[in-house]
RNA sequence: GCACUCGUAGCUCAAUUGGAUAGAGCAUCUGACUACGGAUCAGAAGGUUACAAGUUCGACUCUUGUCGAGUGCACCA
């Protein structure tokens, strides 16, 4: 179904034919004193045009046929023609929504083919709140994308290479305690690779045993091959572990490790083409000056001089690092799928490897139609404002993180309704706990830092997931308490809106299918978060001056209907987020 | 030094990408508990959007400058 603002659209195209250059655009209006909603085409042509606005709003209004769907529209302020919604058309239109299985949101125009690279763990690390925005935000943004209808891949790019491999052998083959491996094999490893990386800093011996394990490993020696293997296979248990807890799932999971045989062949066609040239031993890839400096990726100033910063692609000892796996890898993609648009959700402080990366595709690959998308976002921060961490100092790893989360709902859910049984309240603890650490991530513009707080995010107050689970429960218990009654039928009838808050709370109902198609314009799904708050918040409201079980006939369907729908996009809309929604809790 | 991202109510954050009188939640204050689970709702108060110029019908948003914060800046990813 066509959402509102479509409809006025298409209204207002027609109404415009004899301007040309306008832009028939329609939003919805935050102030209620202004209508529902408005455009201000007359104001845009006014501007090219040179003429008065308001006289053109007129123009426009006389050719504009919307007598059913608004009361007639009025021209405000500087040249705005706002539209006030007829109830019986808002009836309509939610009458449709409630038929629809997408609950208002329209089809894209174009259905595109979208790889995500999201989480990106690396082997024999435990993961930790690094890893929780990528994480989380990547998973969204791909149930958001899939349930638009684009074909979505979820690309797990797992950290499987690199120097640290050479560390973790030699604590492997010198200080391995078995028994702490059988026992908690990522803690074992952790434990090995900070014992070795302390010794190398002081010690040119460990350095070199390392760099000789690594140089073994790289070329290919069975035994080191077999640790590795071992070290990998130990910590996709662990990877499983979380994601099953998160209930996130990958298409595709392939290390960097398997991008290894085309790296070579990079390289040497980046050099054959003149992109990449011998620099200080190391192949770099650096400015073509095609750009203002300041734009480009390849040149920094230094004391007021322009000077390269190259992006390398092969070091100075012939090992390939990471531009020249990202570059791999994306050839990979681009073969693999033919991808309209890949997304890279990773921390901002990748930018400028991304923009290099990015900036080398382009030249390498000319001809690629792809859009790149970097997804970046801040850091979590403790509530000392600084980087979070644990009280002794170290980084909180994800898997204590969703332990203590769902330990604190447990206590919460258990001291507001302690009659439950005990069974009963881990379970909606577990979806309390997970959803409000989701939902604390999603809630803020991913590029801003953000404070990490228990006490707000599992709050009943404000805008948390416990507020908006809480309400989607308070409907449920409506319809539970309505099937007792045998009034589950009753939501049969006519649509009748009259009451204010039932008449806010269909428009805001109607407002799912414009909100979710704009996530992603910019990747925000805190877009969506907002959404779902203001439509709780509705619901709410409604909900307090609305009696349903005490109603009768049509407003009892009508209050039926709007707390069923209600119900659905609450739900549809924490699932986008990744968050579950109890029936009790 | 240069680049990126910021600076919004006491605190934590929004603001439909240039739209109307900048919105929420905590905290503070005032109401509603014979309740479809009050884990809620209604309301009050709280602002020179860091500062200064500029662009225009209109600026938190764009431009320039200043002050302040975080991050990054060739062989780690």
């Amino acid at each position: 179904m066509q959402t509102i603002p479509t409809l006025l659209e298409s209204r207002l195209r027609a109404a415009l034919t004899d301007f040309p250059g306008a832009e028939p655009k329609v939003a919805a209006v935050n102030d209620a004193r202004f209508g529902d909603y408005q455009t201000n085409a007359a104001m845009v042509l006014a501007k090219q045009a040179r003429a008065n606005p308001r006289q053109l709003a007129q123009q426009i209004i006389d050719k504009l046929d919307v007598a059913d769907l608004c009361v007639p529209p009025e021209i405000a302020g500087a040249g705005f023609i706002n539209f006030r919604l007829r109830p019986e058309a808002l009836a309509a239109r939610f009458v449709e929504l409630a038929r629809d299985e997408r609950l208002g949101v329209p089809v894209p125009a174009k259905v595109k083919s979208i790889v995500i690279d999201f989480s990106g763990p690396n082997i024999a690390k435990p993961m930790h709140v690094g890893h929780i925005r990528s994480t989380i935000l990547g998973d969204s943004l791909a149930r958001i994308a899939e349930f638009l209808g684009h074909r979505v891949v979820r690309d797990n790019h797992i950290g499987d290479w690199g120097t640290q491999f050479g560390m973790l052998l030699v604590g492997w083959k010198t200080i391995l305690d078995r028994e702490a491996l059988a026992r908690d094999p990522i803690a074992e490893m952790e434990r090995i690779y900070k014992d070795v990386n302390a010794r190398q800093q002081a010690d040119e011996s460990v350095r070199e045993a390392a760099r000789a394990e690594l140089v073994k490993l790289q070329a290919g020696d069975e035994e080191n091959l077999a640790i590795w293997r071992e070290m990998i296979r130990l910590s996709q248990a662990q990877f499983e572990a979380i994601y099953g807890r998160l209930g996130i799932r990958f298409d595709v999971t392939l290390g960097e490790s398997f991008y290894n045989p085309w790296l070579r062949e990079v390289v040497t066609d980046l050099a054959a083409r003149g992109i990449a040239r011998e620099s200080e031993g190391a192949m770099c890839v650096f400015s073509d000056r095609s750009g203002p400096e300041k734009d480009d990726p390849f040149l920094i100033s230094r004391d007021g001089q322009w000077v390269d910063i190259p992006a390398l692609v092969q070091k100075a000892d012939g090992a390939a690092n990471y531009t020249t796996t990202d570059l791999a890898t994306l050839a990979h993609r681009l073969r693999e799928w033919t991808p309209d648009e890949i997304v890279y959700v990773t921390d901002g402080r990748q930018q400028h490897h991304f923009r290099q990366v990015f900036a080398i595709f382009r030249r390498w690959k000319s001809d690629a139609d792809v859009k790149l998308a970097h997804v970046w976002f801040g850091s979590i921060l403790g509530e000392d404002g600084k980087p979070f961490k644990t009280r002794s100092g170290d980084t909180v790893k994800l898997a204590d993180l969703l332990d203590e989360a769902e330990e604190r709902a447990f206590a919460l859910v258990s001291e507001k309704n302690p009659t439950l049984d005990e069974r009963d309240r881990r379970e909606i603890a577990r979806v309390v706990g997970l959803g409000a650490v989701k939902y604390a991530d999603l809630l803020p513009n991913r590029q801003s830092d953000y404070v990490f707080s228990w006490e707000k995010m599992l709050s009943f107050q404000g805008n948390t997931a416990p507020y908006l689970q809480y309400s989607y429960v308070r409907i449920r218990s409506i319809f539970r308490k309505a099937a007792e009654q045998g009034a589950g039928s009753r939501e049969q009838g006519a649509i009748v809106l009259e009451a204010l808050a039932e008449l806010a709370l269909a428009k805001k109902l109607a407002q799912f299918g414009e909100v979710v198609p704009q996530i992603l314009d910019d990747y925000r799904p805190n877009l969506l978060a907002n959404y779902l708050y203001e439509l709780a918040a509705t619901f709410h409201s409604f909900f307090e001056s609305c009696p349903v079980l005490k109603s009768e006939g049509a407003t009892q369907a009508t209050r039926l209907a709007l707390c069923n729908v209600s119900a659905r996009v609450l739900a549809k809309g924490l699932a986008l987020l990744g968050i579950e929604a109890p029936e009790r809790m």
